[in-house]
DNA sequence: GAGCGTATGTCAGGATACTGACATGACACA
DNA sequence: TGTGTCATGTCAGTATCCTGACATACGCTC
């Protein structure tokens, strides 16, 4: 009960932190040549997908706080990414949605991390890769209450 | 070719995040408690495993740069938990060692990290999460180079 | 209508991590 | 010998992210 870790090359979660490290640097290495950073891809895929979110919401796709979202949003907008509400048509909730300019830029970014999945995953069959997503999706719902 | 990621939440690599975001944020609810961050916590279990790395050795175990994991090892020598050696036997690495303090914090830490990854893999069966994690290295692996 | 809980946007502050740079020590090789 | 390369420790500056806080807006309950 009062055991520990162990070898953490065995471990499920140590592994879990090697692979998100190595694909969060693989990302920001093959973005970076399009002026995005990982959040702010993130961003731009999130609502490419699911036009009209508010910021709350895109941080928590995002994975990040609302107040990094916020700033997010800041850059990309000024960049003409993307537009915001000026008013809310319901409660606080901004809505969002991308620019033209921000679709062209989101279309290279896209591709470009699809480029990075497909050669994470290459040596998986198509099965491998669905059972480890749903592993994953498992995993991940057994720590979110 | 130039095709997107398509729907997040088919894709490993945003599922991939997702499982590591709610892993991290675990393990710091349950580590906050003892006075440890997760960077702080990892090289303690790194050196507890493996005794007289360098800093250079536990940042790449850790998965942060030389010059994070200087800062945590500063605060962590600070505290008492572990000793690094004022002279380099060869080269220039300076070999970093637990204290008994530092042994004692581990072992907490240890437990608690491991009740984490327990609750995060309960739904799979041990087999299952012996191929999530070799399917895992595999993608670490793939994207290294 | 009043009170409570929840969700959102935003501001301020501090903690954290990264990039860039420099000096030092070890090793390979001409 | 000396030169180039690499790894390490460390410092400085910047960027990023988070915690804490406040005000606003909706829904629910009494």
């Amino acid at each position: 009960m009062t055991q520990g870790v162990g070898d953490l090359d065995r471990s499920v979660g140590y592994t879990l932190k090697q692979a998100a490290a190595a694909l969060r640097a693989a990302m920001d290495a093959e973005l970076r040549p399009l002026g995005l950073t990982v959040p702010q891809y993130a961003c731009l895929e999130i609502l490419g997908q699911r036009p009209g979110m508010s910021a709350a919401e895109l941080a928590r796709g995002a994975f990040v706080t609302r107040q990094s979202m916020h700033a997010v949003l800041l850059g990309l907008a000024e960049r003409g990414l993307l537009a915001r509400a000026a008013t809310a048509p319901q409660g606080r909730a901004l809505p969002t949605e991308l620019t033209d300019a921000g679709r062209r830029v989101l279309e290279q970014a896209s591709a470009t991390v699809a480029g990075v999945e497909r050669r994470m995953t290459e040596t998986l069959t198509p099965a491998a890769r669905e059972r480890l997503r749903a592993d994953l999706a498992a995993c991940a719902d057994a720590l979110s209450p």
